[in-house]
DNA sequence: ATTTTCAAT
């Protein structure tokens, strides 16, 4: 397992995960515990393990761990940290919403997002969107925090040098993220509304209340389906790929 | 506003 426990990261894996705008294929997280104590209770990094865990699982696998020893002290509260240098899919979101309901009222999660993964995928902004909703602190990492992640994994000594545009890029992505918050916000109002009558599956129509309401029961996992036309946030990109010669993409999209 | 990304060649 690509676990490793009170350890640094190396610059070069740092750099490579975190300080730089390319698009890489592979995964670093960050995490430490703590209470009220200075000291961390626990703390450590893991990569995915290729074709097969993603980073956040290992990471959890190993709270789940060292946590379960702890579970007589109630009265312990806790705080996570959890620095990714991408976002959790969907699945990962749904496992660390479990981990947050497994240790309720015990551990506080702070989640600091360098790049969003697959964030064209409807599943995945909705897998943040519920991690939110249950309790998550989640933000993307601007140049403090990137700074802050250096300090604390790589080192306490040296300067962190962020690498051109990573301030600009994480503006960006910081955008991305408060425009699905705001979706967010916007259609919760929705699904209370309409919470009563969406038990009855099947009519069809595809309507946007009951494809929330499917979310917030956690009962759409990954559907291969994913030709969701009421996806909100779609990279320009694909809209050119489609033949729409829209510019405004994102901004346009969420103006509700 | 940068975008196909915890690969697959
Ligand atoms: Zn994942």
């Amino acid at each position: 397992m690509p676990l490793f426990l009170k350890k640094l990261v190396s610059f070069e894996d740092f750099n490579g995960n975190f300080n730089n705008i390319g698009q890489v294929h592979k995964t670093l997280a960050c995490f430490n515990l703590g209470n009220e104590t200075p000291l961390w209770k626990h703390w450590g990094f893991a990569y995915n393990n290729p074709n097969s865990d993603h980073a956040e699982q290992i990471i959890l696998q190993e709270l789940y761990t060292f946590l379960g020893l702890d579970q007589s002290n109630i009265s312990l509260k806790y705080k996570l940290n959890l620095y990714t240098s991408y976002s959790p899919c969907f699945s990962c979101c749904k496992d660390l919403c479990s981990f947050l309901d497994t240790y309720k009222n015990q551990v506080s999660m702070h989640l600091k997002i360098a790049k969003l993964y697959k964030f064209y995928d409807s599943n995945n902004q909705r897998g943040l969107q519920m991690l939110r909703e249950n309790g998550a602190d989640i933000t993307i990492m601007d140049l403090e925090d990137y700074k802050e992640c250096f300090y604390l994994f790589v080192s306490p000594t040296d300067t962190f040098q962020p690498c051109p545009d990573l301030n600009h890029y994480s503006y960006g992505n910081a955008r991305d993220m408060d425009l699905l918050w705001n979706e967010d916000e916007s259609r919760s109002k929705i699904t209370i509304h309409k919470s009563e009558i969406c038990h009855c599956k099947g009519s069809s129509g595809g309507n946007e209340s009951s494809s929330v309401f499917a979310a917030t029961e956690f009962s759409t996992p990954e559907s291969k389906k994913d030709n969701n036309e009421a996806r909100k946030i779609t990279p320009e990109k694909l809209h050119i790929a489609h033949g729409c010669k829209g510019h405004k993409g994102v901004k346009r999209k969420l103006s509700f």
